[in-house]
RNA sequence: GGGCCUAUAGCUCAGCUGCGGUUAGAGCGCACGCCUGAUAAGCGUGAGGUCACUGGUUCAACUCCAGUUAGGCCCA
């Protein structure tokens, strides 16, 4: 039986009924048992970092995996439904760090490394809980008990045995260099980290310095640097060779700089002179003093000035000062010169030992003390501050440092151009996403894969401590075989610090005892290995075989170019040369409904939870599905109301069948009716219908929902506008004839098919109503709307020729309107007649079959169609004598005359082509250009005009009594009803009706007395108000009246 | 410094990803009006645009070309 449908649903209270539907029902399981073993659809979920709650952002990549998922297992398709969390590396333990209140890795050490460890555990643990009730709560359809975590054993070996992959084809190597380094994380920064979000503006002291020039009397270079902190580790200086170099007399100190910069950097500090003029490379072989070379970490070092072709003479002074152990190029030079790299910071920035006063101190609070010194011993020239990008950590917003260290990485210089062709056969939505990754993989430098940390991914990389040799494990069978010390402490721990440290392996090369190294892996390998780990890559290859690669990913694009995506295109390349997965879909980034970003911290974040409870999440997942995935989304709760109009006026449609079809005793199992008994308007809904699946197919298989939202949007419009609108009296009707039942089947067919096609988007009111439309009453039918087959077209319905001219109808009755608008008539008042005077595409006979449709529509009695335009209105034509005078002089009356005599109509067409407009006069021919006539279209008496689609449309205005009378008469119904709604009567409710009112009143109660009684159930009509009734005054025009409405016991 | 993208109404953005051609569209917001026994809805009208700027090609440029400016993204 169907149940009576609340017009005043409550959305949230619903989606929670459909929850629990689905629960009891076990709906997931039942459409996987449905689809097991037919053709297959493979999705692979990127996972989600399991570190907090998930996001309104999460929420929107997460809607589009959940509905291409249903999609596809609506058209039959056998998934896989694995949802996937991303668990191990530094973001997980720098939340743990805040929990427990610690600020180095030292207090982790003394913690200990297995309960921090532990404790990271846990806090994944707890938060993919709280993502996977959220995901459930937005109505995401996942196999939820068997989502993959990166950090479990599968995924770490599977790692292993990629990594020994890589240094087979000797692509691993230890490099020794200068790396970005974060002192709070204690650990290097890759690239792939600085490149996000790692720069900022910051203001820094800047200072000149002077270096005495060995061997040379009061002669120095002028050295500029921001960073006073590197020059203790100072070993060179170098000019750039073909710059021109000045030396400088200035408050009787000699000093060299660049030409360029004696304006910006000499000038203001007094006068100067310049004595001679040097290119740089005249200045190679100089020796000179560095300024800390009193430091027991700077003895024995010789301080060459060298010459090199980076130097920049835009800043500074063209003279740069050279730390081997504090810069990356600084390295880079140091190593072609074979200079000293002396490296003066531990993990935590504080100096080592041989820094002499400066040792133990922090990196961060030498700054002042070094200038201090300089000045003391009198070498410092200016100092200033400057402002300036600089490299911060992206997790503590620090300033980095550079440190020496030995870091491990892959090396890009022939996988590069191999994971490019890969990239070229993934199809990229947008395509421009293929460049950007293309991009990247051009300037992609060595993959630093090593991190000097705790929760990771444990390197299965074992370096000699006595020969130096390294070797990769691949694999846990591999370790246990090679295994010769800690086997035993390590067995049944998962391959994590500290467990697995304790395994020990012997050294091929020299038989020493080797120990893994300390460092734990880069987490984009954790989720760069997902289609071999997740998929059975190592423990069934035919599986894996089954479903690799993926059809199909989507994910944020901003940031994932250089993460995932490239993790995952590296990763499959060394594997197997192939591409993971053949289609990405990128989206952008969530804001505000103000386009703002959204922080915590400005107070302006919507919570996921918040929005579900508040605007719902079919709300939600249509606003995402309507939107361009590719530019940002602005989500609030403003744009939400906009989405719920849509709902809102599916759900009155719905509401509407369903609350007559009771009342009309309608069984929707016995909605059988003869195509052929069809109506016009019917058909054109059913054709309209069969347009809209097929945008709908076209639109899923294409990853677009939105182009298929849009034509939903439309299509909801006409559904409930146009259809229900036009039709609604063959559902009043008292008759049960087969013409109801026929509107009765079109609209619930029209009904069922559009949640169908709406299933995959908003999923739960789909199901409400599936539920009562369908399942209900009808046990052969799929128990859920998920279960059914995605709708197909209907050839035999497909008209576009009916579509195109009932569409034509709906435009000239849009016109209609327009100009009762315009004139200022309500559509209540009758009016006499429409004339139209057709253009040429306008299909007048079609027209003409739905004329009582555009009648009532537009409340008026006639609709005529005329051939010309002068029988709406008539032209005037106007010579623009500005222009005439000059030209024509005295023949200008008797141009004037000529015209005249023209018809005005054919002129008025003649100017509107641009046409010439030839007048002879006695022989003599004038030809009038457009521009010199001015035409005007004055319509006939009584008339609004309009033009629509080339169609001139025009309203007679003209009231007559009688017209008026009957517009009085349908004010009156208006009224009425409005009472009865006032008073709570049934709808089906008879009453007697009341009123004292004005002579016109009273005329028109009694001119229209048959109509009005019909219309509001009225058994009778008194001019007398009864007392017992519910009266009220209204007002009508300029008058005021009584009527009252009183419920009677006749039924009949 | 290099590359890519964007610039259309107060705001957010379309124009079926190739091709120049009557009056450049939508939604929101604003003003006004209408409709309503399915409607916490709906419908219509109006105001609001130098299609970033400059130059070129052309009978004709929002559209094609070149340059400029501004913004975004990426890389160094």
């Amino acid at each position: 039986m169907l149940k009576k449908v609340n017009t005043q649903e409550d959305f949230v209270a619903l989606e929670h009924r459909i929850l629990d539907f689905w629960k009891i029902h076990n709906s997931f399981e039942k459409l996987r048992e449905k689809n097991k073993g037919k053709k297959r659809w493979s999705f692979l979920d990127g996972p989600i970092t399991a570190n907090n709650p998930m996001g309104v952002h999460h929420a929107w990549g997460r809607t589009y995996k959940d509905i291409f998922q249903r999609y596809n297992a609506m058209n039959g398709c056998d998934l896989r439904y694995q949802n996937g969390f991303d668990c191990q590396g530094l973001w997980v333990e720098v939340e743990v760090e805040k929990e427990l209140g610690f600020k180095s890795k030292t207090d982790i050490e003394q913690y200990g490394i297995d309960k921090f460890v532990e404790k990271c555990k846990q806090r994944v643990k707890k938060y993919s809980k709280i993502q996977t009730d959220q995901s459930i709560r937005l109505g995401y359809w996942m196999d939820w008990n068997n989502s993959y975590y990166t950090m479990s054993d599968i995924n770490n070996y599977t790692i292993w045995l990629f990594l020994k992959k890589c240094y087979d084809n000797g692509w691993l190597y230890k490099g020794h260099d200068v790396m970005p380094w974060c002192i709070s994380c204690g650990a290097a920064m890759s690239q792939h980290e600085i490149a996000t979000e790692g720069y900022r503006e910051m203001q820094h002291l800047s200072i000149y310095v002077l270096f005495p020039i060995v061997g040379r009397e009061n002669e120095n270079l002028l050295v500029w640097t921001t960073t006073p902190w590197t020059l203790p580790a100072n070993v060179a200086a170098a000019v750039h060779p073909d710059f021109i170099y000045a030396k400088v007399k200035q408050n009787g100190q000699l000093f060299y700089l660049v030409k360029e910069r004696l304006a910006e950097v000499v000038a203001p500090r007094g006068e100067y002179q310049v004595l001679e003029e040097v290119p740089g490379k005249d200045l190679q072989g100089l020796e000179f003093h560095s300024p800390f070379e009193e430091l027991p970490a700077q003895s024995g070092v010789r301080h060459p000035l060298m010459i090199w072709d980076e130097v920049s003479a835009e800043e500074g002074t063209g003279i740069v000062h050279i730390a081997p152990g504090c810069g990356k190029e600084d390295f880079a030079l140091g190593k072609v010169h074979q200079l000293a790299a002396i490296a003066p910071l531990d993990e935590f920035g504080s100096f080592v030992n041989g820094f002499d006063w400066l040792s133990g101190q922090n990196v961060m609070n030498v700054a002042e003390p070094i200038i201090a010194n300089l000045k003391q011993k009198k070498i410092l020239y200016h100092k200033e501050k400057i402002t300036h990008r600089y490299p911060v950590c992206w997790r503590h917003g620090s300033e980095l440092v550079f440190r020496l260290v030995d870091e491990w990485f892959i090396r890009m210089d022939e996988l590069r151009y191999k994971i490019m062709e890969v990239t070229k056969k993934i199809r990229w939505m947008p395509e421009y996403g293929m460049q950007l990754e293309l991009d990247w993989l051009q300037n992609m430098h060595d993959w630093m894969i090593s991190k000097k940390r705790y929760w990771g991914l444990a390197l299965p990389i074992f370096e000699c401590t006595e020969c130096g040799n390294f070797e990769v494990i691949g694999g846990i069978d591999e370790l246990k075989q090679r295994a010769v010390q800690g086997w035993d402490q390590f067995e049944g721990h998962s391959p994590h610090r500290p467990h697995i440290d304790q395994v020990k392996i012997q050294c091929k090369n020299c038989n020493a005892t080797v120990p893994r190294i300390k460092d734990v892996g880069n987490p984009w390998l954790d989720a760069g290995i997902v289609p071999y780990s997740t998929m059975g890559y190592l423990e069934n290859r035919a599986y894996w075989e089954k479903w690799f690669p993926a059809d199909f990913i989507t994910e944020c694009f901003p940031g994932q170019f250089r993460n995932w995506f490239y993790a995952i295109l590296t990763m499959s390349t060394v594997l197997e040369d192939r591409e993971p997965f053949k289609t990405v879909l990128g989206h952008a980034l969530v804001r505000n409904e103000f386009g703002e970003e959204m922080h915590k911290s400005m107070g302006n974040a919507i919570w996921f939870d918040d929005a579900a409870e508040e605007m719902g999440v079919d709300t939600m997942r249509w606003m995402f599905s309507e939107h361009n995935p590719f530019t940002n989304l602005n989500f609030g709760y403003g744009p939400a109301k906009e989405v719920r109009k849509h709902l809102l006026t599916l759900w009155n449609t719905y509401a509407f069948w369903t609350n007559y079809a009771i009342l009309d005793e309608i069984n929707p199992d016995q909605l059988n009716v003869e195509k052929k008994d069809l109506t016009e308007i019917d058909r054109w809904m059913l054709a309209k219908l069969q347009q809209l699946i097929s945008v709908a197919r076209e639109s899923y298989q294409n990853y677009n929902v939105m182009a298929f939202m849009k034509k939903v949007e439309e299509f909801i419009d006409d559904l409930s506008n146009w259809y229900v609108r036009r039709n609604r009296r063959r559902f009043w009707k008292s008759e049960k004839d087969n013409d109801k039942k026929v509107a009765y089947y079109t609209l619930h067919q029209v009904l069922v098919t559009l949640i169908k096609l709406l299933a995959p988007i908003i999923p739960f009111i789909t199901e409400a109503i599936y539920q009562n439309l369908v399942a209900a009453g009808q046990p052969n039918e799929p128990e859920s709307v998920h279960h059914c087959d995605f709708p197909e077209v209907d050839e035999s319905l497909v008209n576009t020729q009916l579509v195109a001219d009932v569409d034509q109808v709906i435009r000239l009755v849009q016109a209609g309107r327009a100009l009762r608008n315009k004139s200022n008539i309500k559509v209540r008042q009758p009016l006499s007649e429409l004339l139209v005077r057709p253009d040429r595409s306008m299909n007048v006979q079609s027209i003409k079959n739905y004329q009582s449709h555009i009648q009532e529509e537009l409340n008026i009695k006639k609709l005529t169609f005329v051939n010309n335009d002068d029988e709406l209105a008539d032209f005037e034509i106007k010579l623009d004598f500005k222009k005439l005078g000059p030209k024509y002089g005295k023949d200008l009356p008797a141009v004037q005359k000529a015209v005249d005599k023209l018809s005005a109509n054919d002129v008025a067409k003649k100017i509107k082509a641009e046409l010439e407009v030839e007048v002879r006069i006695n022989g003599r021919s004038f030809q009038l250009q457009p521009d010199e006539i001015n035409i005007s279209m004055k319509p006939k008496p009584d008339l609004v005009l309009m033009e629509s689609d080339g169609s001139l449309i025009g309203l007679d205005i003209h009231l007559t009594d009688s017209l008026l009378s009957e517009g009085i008469a349908r004010d009156l119904v208006r009224h009425i009803q409005e009472l009865r709604k006032e008073a709570n009567f049934e709808m089906n409710d008879r009453i007697q009706l009341f009123y004292e009112g004005s002579e016109r009143i009273k005329k028109a109660f009694i001119e229209h007395a048959e109509y009005i009684s019909s219309e509001t159930l009225s058994v009778n009509i008194s001019n007398t108000i009864s007392e017992q009734a519910y009266i009220k005054t209204i007002r009508l025009g300029d008058e005021s009246l009584k009527i009252g409405v009183k419920k009677t016991n006749t039924n009949e």
